[in-house]
DNA sequence: GTGAAAGCGCTAACAA
DNA sequence: TTGTTAGCGCTTTCAC
């Protein structure tokens, strides 16, 4: 029998309330019961505060209530708003969700679904920077369900969510081409991830299919962030005056674009149109307000949650594989419609 | 002996290894051990990829090596980057961080710290949107350590961290008076919270002691947000066109300050310099570059990690309360200096 | 309806 | 050095 120290356990309850531990646990699981019974039980869990030891509960039912989530990097703004709506799928379902940064190093992910056969977890939503096959055979002897918010070979039989850049790309630079934009430049992030390579791609199309030949010279390669941006614009506009506008792989890389321009006063959309990705706060924060394509962060983090908690309530259905599509925010920066912000006037 | 299905644990390693579980539990936990039987052990562990059930792990050490950081938001950068700043602390000592995010609702703040009992986490960080009587009492209770990222009346025996957001207001709007202005607006969020009143005290205070009378008619109170601060500056200039300056209360209200001051075709600074507050990406995102307070998020973030992680291994040494300094981030919207962006170039 | 007892997987005290 | 054993706090048979 436990002293009268420390936090009040099922036998702490059953001695004070006169019945047997069983007895404890099943009124606090509601189970049948003796109205009197329950009572007793009930009055005396009050009168203690007791609270059960949900460690405990785990190691007896082998599900522990929590779910892991895993990205690159917890400050960037796509990967918040998959958090967001993460959170908003399980929470309500009672999960806790653990939160771990890999800062976009591939052992750390491998290590992330290796220790799930540490049982302190019942499922993961992995966001690998890059899918290597190290990632895949890891993913195959995965101890428990995971959903991979990327692109995955058709191989795998792992669920998973993907954006299309690919689509996302060609919308962007269509609507530039359907603003009567010819010069296009193109500021992409590293190139040697699945994302850069299909933004790419997009870009490629959709200069073909308007009958235009990509220009290399207008391509930019780079790392992310807005000093980086403003950076490869001045190169690009320094290099090629003729420019009338640049579509970049991310809103950071847009904004420093954009005050590349600025520096130089041109104006946009006027003699530099502008366009960002990801459609962030930031996005709405340049000034003009950046035109912006939306991969679908928010939505693809609800659908992995989605298809992890299935996979954990349900039976053993298919692998699922879904894509986002992407949608494009018209502003400012590429129409150059003068809105009084937040006064809806012209 | 458990059967051969379902995942290895101490008695098939030990069986394998043809030793006793205690034997295995020594030699993976790295005590002494006949070398023979190390290596034994060790094999049996490596060819059935043996891992520790973290679960059971916990039930027997008391000690779950989680530890819980519960907000109102995960979306505001100021949180976000406390997240970066715990996980930089507590990742290396082992520690797996559990997000809560409370959408600023009271009742939840509290329900986390009442959940500590559950043993499910070794302590917490809580950043509340407002300390009442209900959080003072529930924290005295709390069954595991607690440290409050916010302000705590002075008689409460919890760990805390505080911004000073009275010093960073008057930061704010003596750095305005200095660069020459005197009519100087204030967009605050709500004003029914702590930061919320210091600000307040700290503007008014900032203009007293440089002999200025402050005019409520340039105090305008409302929700944070870019939309929200670029009414309150439309409604400002409508009513006051002789405004040369506005200091708010984060860098959302400021970017819709800026925004506002665009579409009237004020220049910045020239006609409205413009302040913010916090510091985040979004400051450098505008156009011009936004001044901005910074008061210390991620240094906050830091010291509240470090105080718990010290509390938990350490022994009970006193309360403590730090306050973090604030901080001021010059750029254009208030200097004007027409520096090329990531050139470096005036 | 209720109680006694087994056992989830692990660590550590105690014996040998 | 090693093995046996007792729990950590809970849920759940299985008898009664």
């Amino acid at each position: 029998m436990p002293t009268s120290d420390g936090p009040p356990t099922v036998e702490t309850i059953a001695a004070r309330a006169g019945v047997s531990i069983a007895s404890v646990s099943r009124v606090l699981n509601g189970h049948g019961a003796r109205p009197n019974t329950v009572r007793r039980v009930e009055q005396a869990a009050a009168e203690l505060g007791y609270v059960p030891n949900g460690v405990a509960r785990s190691l007896k039912g082998g599900r522990t209530r929590q779910l892991t989530f895993a990205m690159p990097d917890v400050g960037n703004p796509a990967y918040v708003s998959m958090v967001r709506q993460i959170q908003a799928v399980t929470k309500p379902l009672g999960y806790r969700l653990l939160l771990h940064s890999t800062d976009a190093v591939a052992e750390d992910e491998l290590d992330v679904v290796r220790s799930l056969a540490d049982r302190t977890s019942d499922g993961l939503i992995l966001c690998p920077i890059r899918v290597t096959d190290a990632h895949m055979e890891v993913l195959a002897r995965a101890a428990r369900p995971v959903v991979v918010i990327g692109s995955l070979p058709g191989t795998a039989a792992v669920d998973s969510v993907r954006a299309d850049s690919v689509s996302g790309t060609v919308l962007a630079v269509r609507h530039l081409m359907e603003c009567g934009r010819r010069r296009i430049a193109f500021i992409n992030g590293p190139a040697d991830t699945v994302p850069g390579r299909n933004r790419l791609i997009g870009y490629e199309t959709a200069l073909r299919e308007a009958g235009a030949v990509p220009d290399p010279e207008l391509i930019v390669t780079t790392d992310f962030g807005i000093e980086a941006g403003a950076r490869a614009a001045h190169r690009l506009l320094d290099a090629h005056p003729g420019i009338d506008s640049v579509f970049c792989a991310n809103d950071q890389l847009a904004l420093g674009a954009a005050h590349a321009a600025h520096d130089r006063d041109l104006r946009i959309p006027e003699e530099l149109a502008v366009v960002g990705m990801d459609d962030s706060e930031l996005a709405r924060a340049g000034h003009p307000a950046l035109t912006s394509v939306d991969l679908g962060s928010a939505e693809r983090g609800r659908i992995a949650a989605e298809m992890l908690v299935a996979r954990l309530d349900g039976g053993r259905h298919e692998v699922r594989c879904e894509t986002v599509a992407p949608r494009l925010s018209v502003r400012e920066s590429t129409t150059g419609a003068r809105t009084r912000t937040a006064a809806g006037v012209s």
